[in-house]
RNA sequence: GCUGCUAUAGCUCAGCAGGUAGAGCGCAUCCUUGGUAAGGAUGAGGUCUCCAGUUCGAAUCUGGAUAGCAGCUCCA
């Protein structure tokens, strides 16, 4: 960073002190104009700031815009902001005689030799470590909004209060302001949720229940037409194809240990507490019922990898406000696999699931917005949420952080965010508002394969405990389809939009020529409608258009005498005239490469 | 599950200080045969999400349910 950037926005820390002076600003204006609120905590955060706070009333635009309002008015008083210092249990009664409860949990939870720092501007002082402009003058009065409020967790814990959070953006200039806020708003414009629904992929209806889209034929098809392509393409890594139940008596989550961990989470038919009668439930996971396969017969180091794919229907029995379009879905279809293999083969196959894995995504083209996740456990929920010894679960990591380091992955830690049974890598993926979901998950379990008895002969003859690695190609469909519609603003690439090409006859005159066209590039595979209704082309054009449809074949007495076609793209070119084949050809070609 | 917001025609929305509904687009029919993003006319469509309550009277007010949206928590 040369000197010159040093108090920029292009200097990361620079940014974040600029968004956290601007957090305290905010708690400054809503404590002069509510005293009666409590503060909580105001971080920097990737795109802005925060503050959370308690209030007997909730915050509404109105109140956004009055406390907006007062912050420009401290901005223009250029408080200093002072740093000061108390020890612990005199920062602790400092911020009782300010009536600030949350401050004195926070102070009560730093080891009692602790020196805690305060940030003073004028008449409000706040619990924090720093740092902070110099001040409040630095901010830029036009350069701020306060974008919006809703509930969160104080100290992101479910089971306590919940506060009321307000979020803040600000740019050193009203330009760069303007320029996010319109960003911002054509950002949406891609939001799956809403063009999914425009452009027909997908619906919900109320009588069937959240979580459960309805894929139209568009979302159907394209769903399909990736579904072929993951199996096709595991098959040639020497995939191995199963189908297996979507139910299964209580029984098999048992011995998974589903049954414990992850039972409210899951469909359940019958009366789980009635011993005395069958349980079933819908599987929300593949791994124990493709187990099976492996165990239908003793196996030997020969069987070894073993490599298992379906494309797996499940359910999951999401909280009520869980559920977001087709990212989070109660029933959803993944590309699942899981390969069974002996501890020397874990680096390979490794390997070769995360080849797969970027191969899919990348040929979607999704793979370089991609990040990488290490998910790893927390020791201290051994045995509340993760099964298994803390000898297993180090040696796990420490394998598969070789695993990553070797193959070059550039990837961030996550604690606590492992699968109860081993870490993962996931490959996350983000929406457009800026929400980071896992798309691609890679996951390494040393655990279950001996809950299952499932065992292999070695080459000495001694019966051993195989690893199993649980793995998505794509991950789930109905998620990456959202991702793929924002991704390409629901215009998906040829090979795998729904209608590929529209045939547009001008006049009646060319109905037939249109028609036999039609049929001609459907016997080539190239998924074509014509459009026969008695419009003009400048509106069958826009309508197309609209729907994203690639190539638009224009047709008229011109292309008759001559037989060809007039070829337009969605983004507006006009290729001119070419002849069918000429057109099949071209249109040909990019299918099979699959162009992004 | 939690906090807040929302629900009127297939879609986007207007209406409403309480007196049983309207536009544009779309759809249907007819006219128009038009060369690269909206030709014209006519018409059909709504128990105003559902269930209670207040009222002489509720799409409008109140409560609850359901569904949708943003965030939190949880998660592929």
């Amino acid at each position: 960073m040369s000197e010159e950037n040093l108090y920029t926005f292009e200097n990361e820390s620079y940014r974040k002190t600029y968004w956290h002076t601007c957090s305290h600003i905010m708690a400054q204006a809503v404590k002069r104009l509510y005293p009666n609120v409590k503060l909580a905590i105001g971080p920097s955060i990737d795109t802005g700031y925060y503050y959370d706070f308690d209030s007997d009333f909730s915050f509404t635009r109105e109140h956004l815009d009055a406390i907006e309002a007062e912050m420009k008015k401290i901005i223009k008083e250029r408080l200093r902001l002072e740093r000061s210092e108390k020890p612990s249990e005199e920062a602790i009664a400092y911020m009782e005689s300010l009536n600030e409860p949350y401050k004195v949990e926070l102070i009560n939870d730093l080891p009692e030799d602790a020196v805690i720092s305060f940030y003073t501007q004028g008449d409000f002082t706040d619990l924090c470590a720093g740092p902070h402009l110099d001040h409040t003058g630095r901010i830029k009065h036009n350069g701020f909004k306060l974008t919006q409020c809703c509930g969160a967790y104080w100290r992101g814990d479910s089971n306590r209060k919940m506060l009321q959070r307000i979020y803040g953006v600000a740019f050193p200039s009203k330009e760069e302001l303007e320029s996010y806020l319109k960003q911002q708003e054509e950002a949406l414009k891609r939001d799956h949720n809403k063009l999914g629904r425009e452009l027909e992929f997908f619906t919900t209806v109320e009588s069937i229940g959240q979580g459960l889209p309805i894929l139209l034929p568009k979302g159907a098809r394209v769903i399909q037409l990736l579904q072929r392509w993951v199996e096709d393409e595991e098959q040639k890594r020497g995939y191995i194809l199963t189908k297996t139940p979507l139910m299964a008596k209580s029984d098999l989550y048992k011995i998974s240990g589903h049954w414990d961990h992850y039972r409210d989470g899951m469909f359940i038919m019958g009366d789980p507490d009635d011993e005395g009668k069958e349980c079933f439930a819908l599987r929300p996971m593949t791994c124990p019922f493709q187990y099976q396969v492996y165990l239908n017969r003793a196996r030997s180091y020969r069987d070894l990898p073993m490599r298992l794919g379906e494309t797996s229907t499940l359910f999951r029995n999401e909280d009520s406000g869980e559920m977001h379009g087709l990212i989070r879905v109660r029933q959803f279809t993944i590309s699942e696999g899981h390969i069974v293999l002996r501890p020397e083969q874990l680096e390979e196959e490794f390997k070769g699931c995360l080849d797969l894995a970027k191969y899919c995504l990348d040929t979607v083209g999704m793979l370089e917005n991609c990040t990488f996740r290490f998910s790893q456990w927390d020791p201290a929920r051994a045995g509340i949420k993760y099964e298994g010894t803390a000898e297993q679960w180090e040696e796990a990591q420490r394998v598969m952080g070789e695993i990553l380091d070797n193959l070059g992955v550039n990837y961030t830690i996550g604690i606590d965010e492992a699968a109860f049974y081993g870490p993962k890598l996931d490959i996350q993926y983000k929406n457009v508002f800026g929400k980071e979901d896992t798309i691609v998950t890679i996951q390494v379990d040393m655990l279950l394969a001996q809950k299952f008895g499932m065992e292999y002969t070695d080459t000495d003859g001694q019966k051993k405990t195989p690893y199993i690695i649980h793995r998505t190609s794509l991950g789930c469909y109905e998620r990456t389809l959202a991702y793929l519609i924002e991704r390409y603003a629901g215009a998906l690439p040829l090979w795998m939009m729904p209608t590929q090409v529209k045939v547009l006859p001008i006049t009646d005159r060319a109905h037939e020529y249109g028609k036999e066209l039609a049929a001609k590039l459907e016997n080539a595979g190239i998924r074509t409608e014509v459009d026969l209704r008695s419009e003009k082309l400048g509106y069958k054009i826009r309508e197309a258009q609209l729907q994203k449809i690639p190539y638009m074949l224009v047709i008229g007495d011109r292309d008759m005498e001559n037989g060809t076609v007039s070829v337009r793209t969605r983004t507006g070119e006009d290729l001119g005239a070419m002849t069918p084949e000429e057109f099949m050809s071209k249109a040909l070609m990019e299918i099979a490469t699959k162009a992004k």
